[in-house]
DNA sequence: TTTTAATATTTAACAATGTTAAATATATTT
DNA sequence: AAATATATTTAACATTGTTAAATATTAAAA
């Protein structure tokens, strides 16, 4: 029967809509099995006719919110100037979209999982949606090939330091001192991409961003 | 009375020590007010009578832990020569504080906590602990004056991310992974340090650093 | 269309958790 | 030794995730 699977996925669909939304509003810590029924407009126990248990339902927002986040960094910089403006914009952006919805970066980085296939979209996430500006930056010389993968890295590592300490540890304490530690982050990580190219210019390019647009 | 005091500090401290030893042990998961008052050997509503309640007892650890952490950077760093070769052995060895006891960065920086006081001893731990180091490599000249406080950043934020991914998300999934991304960004973060020096020099001294003493 | 079978959903129940109040045991004072 | 204060434990409650039994709903058969 068609039926069924169709039922079934709007079923599925309800749970993890009412699951996402949690998540973009409040948080993991506001996560119940029951809580989540409520909003589904069911009850408790039907979660589990759709469902593992609560784990299988939370790890399956993972996807979505990826593609969420893909997607909002893709609009928001689809206008900057190619090259390293683009990639700055880019990696900004997906910054910007877990302090929008620090309950997502909870998901993705502070909770446990157990070694689910998933947790590839996580990890590689930052790379994966930022690959084809690096390609491009190096495709026009912009970024010396080999040291591609060593700038991804340290990108890399340090938003999400970055992003850490500032969503769960509140330091710094302001969004737009984040915002500065973030420019100059960033700035070091990509300065000596053209060495013939003053490190100052690089440094007020980036400044120019306009800053505190984020609630 | 003073006895008083002596046996409720005596109280309190067979509860902490409970509680430290299965963070170092399990992590945070494996706590609950009753297998900490098992362990401790008292009944679960005995915790009441000294602690406000299980966050209060387990944010009491994080103090004692940033001690254990720098004594053991001080203990396995002290031999090193001084200036940058010790500054990352003293990196590493706080690096390497996390990978021995995965439950203690569970509480530093996954743990949520509602902005108390003791924020600044795990926020600034890395810091104050290499404070000296980098003191000394500042006014010895290794390192510019001006410098010193970017590059904190940059070590402090590289590392958090690397612990973060390495420790919660498993990636990379091997410590030998690990501990050469680990060389290659400090490697990187401080070989501009000294710009007459070669990068190729600090990078060799860096590699050598012996690898895969952990379990 | 009515009865029966399959399926979907909910309610009841359990174990584990944090927490508080009542009960009991222990120590201190008179 | 009795009375009182203090320390500790047991009982109880609310909340959590989960499973099994009960009920309601839908589909199939008559």
């Amino acid at each position: 029967m068609k039926n069924k699977e169709i039922q079934e996925q709007r079923m599925r669909g309800y749970f993890l809509d009412a699951t996402k939304e949690m998540v973009r509003a409040e948080g993991l810590k506001s996560l119940s099995v029951r809580s989540i029924a409520d909003k589904a407009g069911y009850s408790y126990a039907t979660m589990y006719s759709y469902f593992k248990d609560v784990n299988d339902l939370v790890f399956l927002c993972v996807q979505d919110f990826y593609e969420e986040c893909r997607q909002q960094v893709t609009d928001q910089t689809k206008k900057k100037e190619r090259g390293l403006k683009r990639l700055k914009a880019m990696v900004r952006a997906y910054a910007d979209f877990f302090v929008q919805y620090p309950g997502i970066f909870e998901l993705f980085f502070l909770e446990r999982m157990g070694n689910f296939k998933e947790s590839d979209v996580i990890n590689l996430s930052l790379d994966r949606i930022c690959e084809e500006e690096w390609n491009y930056c190096a495709a026009k010389g912009i970024i010396r090939a080999e040291e591609i993968e060593g700038m991804k890295a340290r990108t890399r590592y340090t938003i999400f330091g970055l992003l850490l300490m500032y969503l769960n540890r509140r330091a710094p304490s302001s969004y737009t001192e984040f915002l500065h530690l973030f420019n100059a982050q960033l700035d070091t990580i990509l300065e000596n991409s053209r060495p013939e190219q003053s490190s100052t210019t690089v440094n007020n390019s980036l400044i120019s961003i306009k800053v505190g647009n984020n609630k």
